[in-house]
DNA sequence: GCGTGATCATTG
DNA sequence: CAATGATCACGC
């Protein structure tokens, strides 16, 4: 995709957003020329790209923020009609060979969900791509209480990990965080530790962002 | 293979 | 019908 070039400040982010807040998909997709898919069966991270290319966010594959100049992440967020989302967000993958403890503040999960872009979708599965519209984006900032309910939930999903117990993780763990597979198939291995601290191969986890806690931050932004 | 972008689809 | 476990594409 032909990417727009970077926001400067967070202004000019806010001046961006409120231009696309209402338009479609095929809108954007349209001024950018690109092709919109039938479904997202084939290319599940393909609104995720066009508001990328769109905002010129452009992190690329780094495990850091979309917008390295203002430390803000993009994510976009599937709702149904009446604001609720469809589904979790994925953050970023999880450490499995984390030897020496790292603190909440140092970890990827606190500098991606610090500051984030906000741009939710009305994407049930009965509107057709193009038409799914872009509700109203917002900027948001991580609160006293969203830190401390992320932080508990991965100090409990770490410790886990630290001490060889990542397969003994499901999706159940965290209130607003969980860890859930990420890869291409269930056949992938990565590096890994057991209980013993032996190396050992094991399925790659993600940690992803509840429906029930991206739903309070919607709440609290529209007043819901 | 790993990390980015996520949604799909089976199941309880 | 929500949620968990599985899956798809791309860059490097």
């Amino acid at each position: 995709m032909n990417f727009s070039p970077p926001p400067a400040t967070i202004e000019e982010l806010q001046h961006r957003i409120d231009l696309i807040a209402g338009l479609t998909l095929g809108d954007l997709a349209g001024e950018l020329n690109v092709v919109v898919p039938e479904n997202l069966q084939v290319e599940k991270g393909w609104p995720g790209q066009l508001l990328e290319a769109y905002l010129g966010a452009s992190a690329g594959n780094l495990p850091e923020p979309d917008f390295q100049l203002l430390g803000v992440e993009l994510k976009t967020l599937p709702i149904n009609r009446d604001g609720k989302p469809l589904e979790t967000t994925f953050v970023s993958v999880a450490p499995l060979t984390q030897s020496s403890p790292i603190t909440w503040r140092e970890s990827s999960i606190y500098k991606k969900l610090r500051h984030v872009l906000w741009v939710p979708i009305i994407a049930e599965r009965d509107i057709p791509v193009p038409l799914r519209q872009i509700a109203t984006p917002f900027l948001w900032q991580m609160d006293a209480q969203h830190e401390s309910l992320l932080k508990n939930d991965w100090e409990e999903l770490m410790e886990l990990i630290t001490f060889g117990h990542h397969d003994k993780i499901s999706a159940l763990h965290g209130e607003a965080l969980q860890l859930r597979p990420k890869a291409a198939d269930s056949s992938v291995r990565t590096q890994a530790f057991n209980q013993q601290g032996q190396p050992i191969q094991a399925p790659p986890k993600g940690f992803y962002l509840r429906t029930s806690f991206t739903k309070q931050i919607l709440t609290k932004q529209f007043q819901l």
